[in-house]
DNA sequence: GTGCAACCTGAAGTCAGGTTCAGGTCAAGG
DNA sequence: CCTTGACCTGAACCTGACTTCAGGTTGCAC
C-alpha cells in the first residue's frame, strides 16, 4: 500500500469537496504538494485530505490563505502533522473567532442602543463613527472596520 | 442658507470620512444624488451626511452595496429619512447580525470540540465537513460557507 | 486677470479566491 | 489498438468595492 494508494485529483476533488480547479490553485499558491505521474498528471498522499480539510475549517472561519500557508509551512518541514501541530493551530485560530464575535456583538449592542433611541442619530450612534461630529474631534478611531475581514496577521 | 449651505465633494469627504473617489462611485451606483454647479462641480445637500452615515454603518456590519441601495431606494421618494425609516432599516439588520454571531458561535463550539479532542479528528470533527468521511454519507451538508460574508438577501 | 488647489471624466487597475476555456495529452477498459 | 473520460497547461475571466491615472476644467483668493 504505497504507491497503488495515491489518488487522481478526481478522487481527492470527491473526497474533499474541493473542485480540481480550486487543488490546482491551492498547489499554485504552495499550500499543497504532488507527485506526478510520467505522463504529469497529479498524485495525492493521502495525508492531502487532512491538510485540505484544515484548510476548509481555516477558510470557514475566515482565515485567508496566506496566513494558512503560513501555518501550514510552520510544520516541522513535509512530516504529516500531528494532533498536536493541528491541535496548536487551530487554538490560534480560536482566538481569532473570538475577537470577531466579539466585534460582532459590540456592533449590535450599538445598533440596539441606535433602535433604542430611536433615531441611529448622527450625533449618539456608535456605529456612524466618522461622522459630522468626528469632524470636530479629529480624525477620530474608526470602529474596527479592518477586524471584520481581515486581520492583519497575528501569528498561528 | 440654503444655496451657500451646499458642501463640495471635499468637505463632504472630510466629514465623513469617505474618499471623494467612494462618493463618486456611490453616485455612480445611485446610492447618492447630487447637484451641480454650472461648471458640473459636484454640491451635496447636508443630509447626505446621514445617507453616508447610514452607508458606513451598513457596510460595517457586512451588507452589501446592492442591498444598501435596495432600503435607500425603499425610502418614500428623495424625502429626507425620518427616525422612523433609520429605525425600520436597522431593526431589519439587527437580525442579519444575530444570525452571524450565532454562526461565529457554532463554530467556535466546533472548534472548542475539536481542540477539546485533542485531534480535529477528520472522523468527528463538526469544522472538517465535507471530508473524507462524508463523501461516504452522500455530498452533506456543508457548514454555512455562505453566511460567513454574503447573505442572499432577505428584505429590508 | 491670474495662479493654483480642487474638481471633472472615463478607463483601467487592484485584491481575493477562485472558475472557465481552448487546445491538447494520458491512462485504462474492451 | 482504440476509444473515451479524466487530466494537463496558461491565459483570461469573475465579483465586489473601490482606487488610480491621465489629461483637462473650475472656482476662488489675491
Amino acid at each position: 500500500m504505497d504507491a497503488h494508494d495515491l489518488l487522481t485529483i478526481g478522487e481527492v476533488a470527491d473526497r474533499s469537496g474541493f473542485p480540481a480547479s480550486a487543488l490546482r490553485f491551492y498547489e499554485r499558491e504552495g499550500l499543497l504538494r504532488t507527485t506526478r505521474t510520467s505522463g504529469g498528471q497529479r498524485r495525492y498522499e493521502r495525508s492531502v485530505l487532512r491538510r485540505l480539510a484544515f484548510i476548509r475549517a481555516a477558510r470557514t472561519i475566515g482565515v485567508g490563505l496566506d496566513e494558512v500557508r503560513e501555518g501550514l509551512d510552520r510544520l516541522p518541514d513535509g512530516r504529516t502533522p500531528t494532533k498536536a501541530d493541528w491541535s496548536r493551530l487551530s487554538r490560534a485560530w480560536r482566538g481569532r473567532l473570538d475577537e470577531q464575535i466579539e466585534a460582532l456583538v459590540a456592533l449590535r449592542d450599538g445598533l440596539d442602543s441606535c433602535i433604542g433611541c430611536g433615531c441611529l442619530s448622527l450625533a449618539r450612534c456608535r456605529l456612524y463613527n466618522p461622522d459630522d461630529r468626528a469632524a470636530e474631534a479629529g480624525s477620530g478611531a474608526r470602529l474596527l472596520p479592518p477586524l471584520l475581514r481581515r486581520t492583519p496577521a497575528q501569528g498561528v
